[in-house]
RNA sequence: GCCCACGUAGCUCAGCGGUAGAGCACUUCCUUGGUAAGGAAGAGGUCACGGGUUCAAGUCCCGUCGUGGGCUCCA
């Protein structure tokens, strides 16, 4: 059959609207799928009404909403998007049906040929099928596999976002198209709170609070690579503090190796061929160095410094030191995505017996740092993917060990079967912050092949050398990125053990600032971060200055408190506290300081996150 | 790297061909004030950098650097 023109709609007997074809009650996530992919097609009928030669990409819904792109004559403006959405409501005003049928893949080609619609010819031809299937709604038409809500009516509440530039295929060969990007829920309540969280991520944005609380700041001297101030640097050794703790309790040995190595050593591990573009280069006496990526090869090269026991095993080495790595300029992004980075790395020397325990013993790690920061996680199993070295039953094994592992730790987790790395499977941590965004960060992953490449080994029981297992595992990720996490879910408002300044002291007339000197170091000696803030300024403006800066605690220090002993204590969270001795207040700090309470209390908005989830996964493949 | 947008005082921004502006912050002085901004004065800018157009360029054009939004969540 010849696919109807926009004025001539498929004869009732061949098309098939999603109303017959859909008797089924439909989850929330598969609604919300079919609200976001049918807008994306509304708005294609948009864009092609106001640009006649567009040529159409693809458009499929996406977490949150949906994009289409196109290839235009010319770049989208702000105002293109106003007049976008204008002419969306319009068709969905109309109330048009969605309307669907099969056309042999040799019809569907003429058609789009005749079209110009060069895009959708590669998809068809990509495809491989005998068929295809068209919708249209209104006078458009495209190709897609559906499936749709009933009527354009059905689409109450959406708003286009963005416009960006996307690679055709996200190949950078290929032609620039324009992507419009849209969010889309079923009522405009939902559409509503979703805007909110945007907003509420908009003031709570790293970049905005690292620079408005003095933590950190970049400079295009050095792109890429954060300059941390001394409030931001406070927070970055309390979270190295915790970090060396944590790993001197559970046995764990720092090292630290060198920056720069000679190229040989990452032709040896595999990097120079693979990663060699994200590499920083320098030349010397006419050799090649490079500052290191990461801390795999140069930890082997620890381990071979001597003859290893299977009374050693298993062995955890964790470095931290900076890494490097050359990013591209457009994708660095604040603390989120850096080219000079620490990661709270090790490496655990084990044996295949060892696996399961070592893992599990990584796992409690994980789930107790977590804890300190009121984040929640999810756990992942990546698996063998089709391109993997080494033998298929150790693979085998250690995916059941990391699986076990994970339920004896009580969690549960889904699995992505064939994301593992060719050289081992892997446990990814996706931790969801107050906003209800995701972030992965903890990644425990097998590594079979660097120890062969590197060629260690062990002595075993019987004499002979084997070779380990090496365990790559950081907890934070990074501690740039994770601070970056962090100050976007609490909102720049730290726990008092992290805060860069614990306290301050506010002396209401100048006469009162010597006794808080002298306070103040009392309590410095208690090891608590505490400044006086002697300037000749009013109460009122004390205060203001530190609740900006978001001090956890202050305490006003007056005559009244000089003769009673007691100051006047008041939280940043919460205001006025009532009086309490110095005694009282040094040891109230202290205790919360030692056991890295979080004392923060999250502002959470309220968003559907729980029920799109599964958006992806339940819709169809294609 | 690529597409688009942006770059004016430390920060947030106004000015968009005709002699650089505001608020906050900063400095000095007055004020010694009790739970989120006391008052006055002052200092501070080659308008990112480099070219070009023009009698005249933050303002228009080109380039460079930086920043921001993106660049498979694949019909």
């Amino acid at each position: 059959m010849t696919p109807p023109g926009p004025d001539d709609p498929a004869p009732a007997s061949e098309a098939m609207s999603e109303e017959s074809a859909a008797p089924a009650p439909l989850s929330h996530a598969e609604r919300l799928w079919r609200i976001r992919h049918s807008c994306a097609h509304v708005m294609a009928q948009a864009v092609q009404e106001i640009f006649p030669e567009a040529k159409l990409a693809i458009g499929p819904p996406i977490s949150d909403g949906f994009y289409y792109d196109f290839d235009l004559p010319r770049p989208l403006t702000p105002d293109d998007l106003e007049e976008i959405e204008e002419r969306m409501k319009r068709v969905v005003k109309g109330n048009h049906e969605f309307r669907t049928w099969e056309v042999p893949r040799e019809e569907a080609l003429t058609y789009f040929r005749e079209r110009g619609q060069d895009y959708k010819i590669e998809l068809i031809e990509d495809l491989g099928e005998e068929s295809v299937r068209f919708y249209q709604q209104d006078t458009f038409v495209d190709l897609c596999a559906g499936p749709h809500v009933r009527r354009t009516g059905e689409l109450k509440a959406f708003k286009l976002l963005k416009v960006a530039g996307a690679y055709w295929r996200g190949d950078s060969d290929r032609p620039m198209l324009q992507r419009i990007y849209g969010t889309a829920w079923k009522n405009k309540t939902d559409l509503a709170a979703h805007l909110e969280q945007l907003e509420e991520a908009k003031k709570r944005d790293h970049r905005k609070l690292g620079r408005e609380l003095d933590l950190f700041s970049f400079h295009p001297e050095s792109p890429g690579a954060p300059f941390w101030h001394p409030r931001g640097w406070q927070v970055y050794r309390e979270l190295r503090r915790l970090w060396s703790e944590l790993h001197d309790e559970a046995g764990y040995v720092e090292i630290c190796n060198p920056l720069i190595y000679n190229k040989s050593l990452f032709e040896k591990s595999g990097h120079w061929e693979h990663y060699n573009e994200d590499m920083f280069k320098l030349e010397s006496e006419g050799e090649t160095f490079c500052l290191k990526p990461m801390n795999c090869p140069d930890t082997m090269l620890y381990y071979k410094t001597r003859r290893h026991s299977y009374r050693e095993l298993p062995l955890r080495v964790s470095e931290g030191q900076h890494l490097h790595r050359n990013e591209l300029s457009g994708a660095l992004n604040g603390l989120f995505r850096v080219r000079q980075f620490a990661q709270d790395d090790a490496h655990i020397f084990v044996t295949e017996e060892q696996i399961e325990s070592e893992i599990s013993n990584v796992i409690k790690l994980i789930d107790r740092l977590y804890g300190l920061f009121g984040l929640s996680y999810r756990v992942f199993l990546s698996t063998r993917p089709e391109k993997f070295m080494g033998d298929p039953a150790l693979w085998d094994r250690a995916e059941a060990d990391l699986a076990s592992a994970i339920e004896a730790n009580g969690l549960e987790h889904r699995v992505k079967e064939g994301d593992g790395a060719f050289y081992g499977p892997k446990i990814d941590f996706e931790v969801t912050d107050s906003l209800g965004r995701k972030w992965q960060c903890a990644t425990i992953q097998l590594d079979f092949q660097l120890p062969l490449r590197f060629e260690l080994t062990y002595t075993d029981r019987d004499n002979q050398p084997r070779t380990p297992i090496v365990i790559h595992r950081a907890l934070f990720g990074s501690f740039e990125r994770f601070i970056g996490i962090l100050i976007e879910h609490v909102a720049g408002a730290f726990p008092t053990w992290l805060a860069p300044v614990q306290l301050m002291l506010l002396p209401i007339n100048d006469a009162c600032a010597p006794a808080c000197h002298e306070a103040a170091a009392s309590l410095r000696t208690a090891g608590v971060r505490v400044e006086v803030d002697d300037r000749s300024e009013k109460l009122g403006y004390k205060i203001r200055e530190s609740e900006l800066r978001k001090v956890p605690w202050m305490a006003v220090v007056g005559h009244k408190e000089l003769e009673s002993g007691l100051f006047s204590v008041r939280s940043w969270q919460h205001g006025d506290q009532g009086s309490m001795s110095l005694d009282a207040l040094t040891t109230m700090l202290s205790e919360r300081i030692r056991e890295r309470a979080f004392d923060v209390e999250l502002q959470t908005i309220a968003w559907s996150e729980d029920e799109d989830e599964d958006v992806l996964e339940t819709a169809p493949s294609y």
